[in-house]
DNA sequence: CTGTCTAGTCCTATTTTAGGACCAGTTCGA
DNA sequence: TCGAACTGGTCCTAAAATAGGACTAGACAG
């Protein structure tokens, strides 16, 4: 059956996942933070069908996470390239990428690492409280909508 | 055709959408972080079908990320909680959350919000450089795996 | 003991996906 | 300047994933 859609949810993660949270989107995104643009070298990098390619590429560009520019080199055609709110999606892609080299890597297995512009690698990122002390998920709790708790 | 599969990726970003980038795991993840523990919670407060649910609660458990535990309230059911691991998404699903309140609800429409335990909302999730200067997506680069560019 | 609740299993119709064939417009090379 | 190859798609099909519901074994409450 279709699948079930959260576009219309409260929860603002629900409607996240409902733009972005397929099987291909990220990983897209993760591209184009890695500098990549034109079509052909997403469906290269990432083995996708063209077909679905095109698909995500045209729903990213809906959502305003990319949007199309004539290409750099002086060509006719065209690339794609993150938007403001794309490049928002930057956290969202690291929080993924550190959970994933902390839980999905051997013990000295290599991967692909995050470094800064001096080439030293990044920390981890931290949830600060309004006043800046650094938070973790026990610290924390979701107020629902319409809830009058304090 | 089968969903491709990214279990062996060089990158982070990749396994870790192949073990938890479903359309599923990370709702399931998020409850989990809101207090939910039984099937049948997960079940009504997702609108979820039941064999997909099963499905998907069983993967997580193989994971690490859920684990079965006795009922907290003395029954002869099961309950599934957050591991280490399973915790250690909470960035992930922070993360989520704040992409999703700044870019996918219309100026004063509702949504629940992330507070800290005096009920004051979070701030925004910071990535330090080791030295602890806040960076940003332009500041960093990834370094593939093999690479010997510095 | 009997009826209801919980946590599933199993089946089916429909949608989504991967993969490939095909195609029009663009660029390259001789 | 022409033909070949490249780019960026479209369209089709087979297989897999999903939603939804019917059904069920064991727990529990009265």
């Amino acid at each position: 059956m279709k699948r079930t859609g959260f576009a219309r949810a409260d929860c603002p993660v629900a409607r996240a996942l409902d733009a972005i949270g397929d099987w291909w989107s990220l990983l897209i995104v993760r591209d184009a933070f890695d500098g990549l643009r034109r079509f052909g070298d997403f469906q290269q990098n990432l083995g996708i069908a063209k077909g679905m390619l095109t698909a995500r590429l045209r729903k990213l560009v809906e959502l305003g996470v990319l949007e199309q520019v004539a290409a750099s080199d002086g060509s006719a055609y065209q690339e794609y390239v993150l938007t403001k709110r794309g490049r928002a999606l930057f956290p969202v892609v690291v929080s993924l990428r550190q959970w994933g080299e902390a839980n999905l890597f051997a013990r000295g297995e290599p991967h692909s690492v995050l470094v800064d512009a001096q080439g030293e690698r990044v920390g981890q990122l931290v949830l600060p409280s309004k006043a800046g002390r650094p938070l973790n998920w026990s610290d924390t709790r979701v107020k629902k909508v319409g809830s009058r708790k304090r």
